[in-house]
DNA sequence: GCGCATATTGACCAAGCGGTTAATACATCG
DNA sequence: CGATGTATTAACCGCTTGGTCAATATGCGC
């Protein structure tokens, strides 16, 4: 009784949703095709009849991972703040806020980053998109630099804003270990002190 | 032909030895017992009589992991260090370049970490290992606070000794996905930078 | 030299995997 | 209504894996 037809587009759409939630609970290991087949409700054949490989639905859930989980917003809210450094403040605080909320999507992005370790056409994905993630950073901290070349010379809009990065990166390998223990709010406070707090005064209530 | 003897800890400490270089190359992936029998040139079968599981192999190789490439060592040269801000980036530097010098053990940590997140004891261990590192940075934080009560208040030891082990790790995740591309000396700089370099006025050669 | 406990092997098993394919249901167009 | 092309299924294949086990080689006390 093979089942009735769906639009290609569609039937892909639904096997991806799938994938993803398979992944998200079991990780890329728990990716079997048969996992997915199950979880979308269809035999594991139909799978290979729209995505000819394993391999090609991994590389086409990685797509939908980095545009779903990994993809800076700035909101117009945070856009339109004045000082650089209350910019950048703010979307580290952010960045922290969402991945504390919803780990699971960015371990499964850290999934795909080990992967990309031993796997060259993924590491080029996965590093393309922190290059993409780093650039968001870097437009501000250029204006850091600018605006401040008080402190000592030779720092640089891209050191910075790999700092940045590390800083969201390296909270999120914490976090999602113990998340119990964690304090993120010590956390962004020691962020903030040591990203010159003293000279603008900023207190929240 | 069953081969010779050998005594029970020297079989075992050759076995993990296998175990650690197949988990280097491969992957936890690729760390079948079959594998790691064939790389210490002994039949499958004796692997299980001597872990009984590949559970307890995975288990074991972990203990080898954190003993040999996680535990932060404070050499006297920098112990020596007076400010606690110079020693502080002593210590970070010192890290990114062993991280940045040999990345696969760092890159099998995180893999046992992704493990973590879906398996509590291995979480468990991993947790303990981010806090004894985050321990060794702790003391010298705590003295930074003492000493530079300056800075915007309620900022902890902990919540910099976390940013600080953020900084390493961040530091990893980039630097092992596209190393071509990552400046470790700009990194550092921009770090040292915000750390108040402006302060003591430091400049390296 | 003879047992005896201990290592060690290789054959074997069941399970799960990715992938292929013949058969079949379905929609659509004539 | 019948043909045609497309989805869909289920059975199947070959392979690898973790794990067990009987057989056997080895070293050691006697």
């Amino acid at each position: 009784m093979p089942g009735r037809k769906a639009p290609e587009a569609i039937r892909r759409e639904q096997i991806l949703k799938a994938a993803y939630e398979v992944a998200l609970r079991q990780g890329l290991d728990g990716l079997t095709v048969r996992a997915v087949a199950a979880r979308a409700k269809l035999s594991h054949g139909l799978v290979h009849f729209h995505f000819k490989d394993r391999a090609q639905l991994v590389s086409a859930l990685l797509d939908r991972v980095l545009a779903t989980t990994t993809a800076l917003q700035v909101p117009a809210v945070i856009a339109h703040i004045p000082r650089a450094e209350d910019r950048l403040r703010a979307l580290l605080r952010q960045e922290m806020d969402r991945l504390a909320k919803e780990p699971r999507p960015i371990r499964l992005f850290f999934e795909y980053w080990a992967l990309g370790t031993r796997h060259a056409p993924t590491r080029a994905r996965i590093s393309a998109e922190l290059d993409r993630y780093r650039a968001a950073f870097r437009t501000i901290t250029a204006e850091m630099v600018q605006t401040e070349p008080a402190r000592s010379a030779g720092v640089t809009p891209e050191g910075l804003a790999a700092v940045a990065v590390s800083l969201v990166n390296g909270c999120a390998v914490q976090a999602m270990i113990d998340p119990a223990h964690f304090e993120i709010e010590q956390y962004l406070t020691a962020v903030e002190g040591i990203l010159g707090g003293a000279r603008s005064g900023r207190r929240g209530a």
